[in-house]
DNA sequence: GTGAAAGCGCTAACAA
DNA sequence: TTGTTAGCGCTTTCAC
């Protein structure tokens, strides 16, 4: 019986991307696709002579890997995606995406940044474009509530870091600060400085919302009236403190001191007591939250809780890194803390 | 001659992602894995039951599409890569962004971030990192100030649109505007409402350059006198916009009008103003740049250019999708215009 | 409408 | 060291 010969099929037409491939510039410099990708990855490990030759063909083509293969046969991404919740609100997060994207840099990565919106629904389809597109690692700026996007990042097995808040049931590795801790820590400060009775003006967001619980708490226990809470809707400007601020006044006509959930709000307490000829800090003390770099230079000078931003993303970003090329992450939570700035408002 | 059997080679190890595949959705579903990629990607060329048996099979397995494999296959990523100089600075991106983001997300594809800084070498290295992982499309905040990015971008035959500026030179598309008139238009309306000593605070970058030298240029036909200029570097602060002041006072203390390049430094001069006891507008004009949030709800309230960063992106995204989906682009440069809003400063 | 299989461009296992 | 080649998971021909 002779052989089945497979019939030969003609060669598919298939639209190809037109650009150079390592293919072209192995053949170029007469070695291996093997040896040509070797020499962009692993240069140590390639003769000096066909390294250059290599190096050679590259430049002379304008070569540009394709990551999408690259990865795709790696199964790695060399991709860290980075998800906020907004660019446009509390300028707070800037030097840490900025920390991030420059730690990851240095490590080789790219960072790739998501804008979720304030919207689940939104949060949730976007985490799902992401972990499609395989990164090698997420970095959660705030956590994410529902539980099937919790559910789907830790299907994923993709390294995950949360920031900004310490959470009791982190889904990985987690770099953030008390917001309860600062709430209380805000009240004894008043306290401390003959504040009794104060308000808290705060975006109706979670993270504020725990500073305000812990900030209530403790003034409680140090004996403080109820203290009147004005919330306003996120993103925090300077016009919702003062309107803030005159709500807050009409509850409470004796208030002698405002926690604001941010500097922005701070700032519209001051113009707003300005505008109404109440002193800052004489009459009202103030303090903001962020220490945005308005705070030292507006009139009165904000007293402010500071966050150090960078170092939550410098350190996120090392986490990543670190799960990524195996090395062993002892220590999956890391309280950065804070402090409270003093200066002229409170 | 027996026929030269192929040797069977072993099937060789590899180690693979260990999530679930379309292969495996495939067959749940007892169906082919091109039924099953039709199924998520034309369902509506599938027979209903094979798609709904597909459908089933994908949230029983909780299968997440691989887009480096799809991208590779199809020479489409989906992706859409944005790149600005900084999130930090100007939050005048920050609407423009979202909505590019926004846009891009309703048309079905993914918007990408990446942050330059404002370093040549460093939006180089970036751009080649966005290019090797073969976006869609690429918008750009700004242009491209080397060269050798302006080729590469040329040579990846990736659609291109700039953004803020009207560049005589456009890559691809372009949506924009005037700075010159900016600046042209600002010393007009000085000039029309009294003003006889203006003088301008402006960071160091080439947009805010090209104010100014629209400024200059056109107080100079006016007959109005050298035009002194403060600059000082990005970020623009309050910081910065009070110091800016002092520093041009010493220089020309018959000041009556101030431009400046951002609101941040209005804001700066505004509050420096207050603190020397100059009254704004009286003895003082000051106009900003951006009409961010706040500049409605300082006291006084802020005189500005505003430039709508929302049509700006939306337009930006558009143009792509259009590009990507083979739609025409007849008018590959958009202006957006601007307006100089009027409020109380000046 | 459905299935088989040939790639997409690259990495990595294996052989030499 | 270097070369050969089998995949990575998907899309898209091509054939039925």
């Amino acid at each position: 019986m002779s052989p089945v010969k497979p019939k030969r099929r003609a060669r598919r037409e298939r639209k190809v991307s037109g650009s150079i491939t390592l293919a072209e510039v192995a053949k170029m410099a007469g070695v291996a696709v093997s040896t040509a990708s070797r020499a962009l990855n692993n240069p140590e490990i390639v003769s000096p002579e066909l390294l250059q030759r290599v190096q050679d063909a590259v430049s002379r083509s304008g070569y540009v890997p394709n990551l999408l293969a690259g990865g795709l046969a790696s199964n790695r991404s060399r991709l860290v995606a980075t998800i906020v919740p907004t660019i446009v609100g509390p300028a707070l997060f800037s030097s840490c995406i900025q920390a991030i994207t420059d730690t990851l840099a240095a490590g080789g990565y790219q960072a790739m940044l998501g804008v979720s919106g304030y919207v689940d629904s939104r949060e949730d389809a976007l985490l799902a474009a992401i972990i499609s597109r395989r990164p090698d690692g997420i970095i959660l700026t705030g956590i994410v509530h529902s539980p099937e996007g919790r559910r789907r990042l830790a299907a994923a097995g993709i390294p995950v870091v949360e920031t900004w808040d310490l959470t009791p049931t982190p889904i990985d590795m987690l770099v953030g600060f008390s917001h309860e801790k600062v709430g209380a820590a805000t009240a004894e400060y008043f306290h401390k400085r003959g504040a009794r009775r104060p308000g808290i003006i705060s975006a109706n967001d979670s993270r504020a919302l725990q500073r305000n619980r812990g900030f209530t708490e403790t003034a409680k226990k140090l004996g403080l009236p109820e203290i009147p809470i004005h919330l306003t809707l996120p993103p925090t400007t300077i016009g919702a403190g003062r309107s803030g601020l005159r709500s807050l006044l009409e509850q409470c006509p004796d208030l002698d001191a405002v926690a604001c959930s941010s500097d922005y709000l701070a700032l519209g307490v001051v113009i707003e007591a300005q505008q109404r000829g109440i002193k800052v800090p004489g009459q009202l003390a103030v303090v903001g939250f962020g220490d945005l770099n308005f705070a030292a230079d507006v009139h009165p000078t904000l007293s402010t809780v500071r966050i150090d931003g960078e170092v939550i993303g410098t350190q996120a970003a090392r986490f990543i890194i670190d799960r990524i090329e195996g090395r062993p992450v002892l220590n999956r939570v890391v309280d950065v803390g804070f402090s409270i700035v003093t200066r002229e408002s409170g």
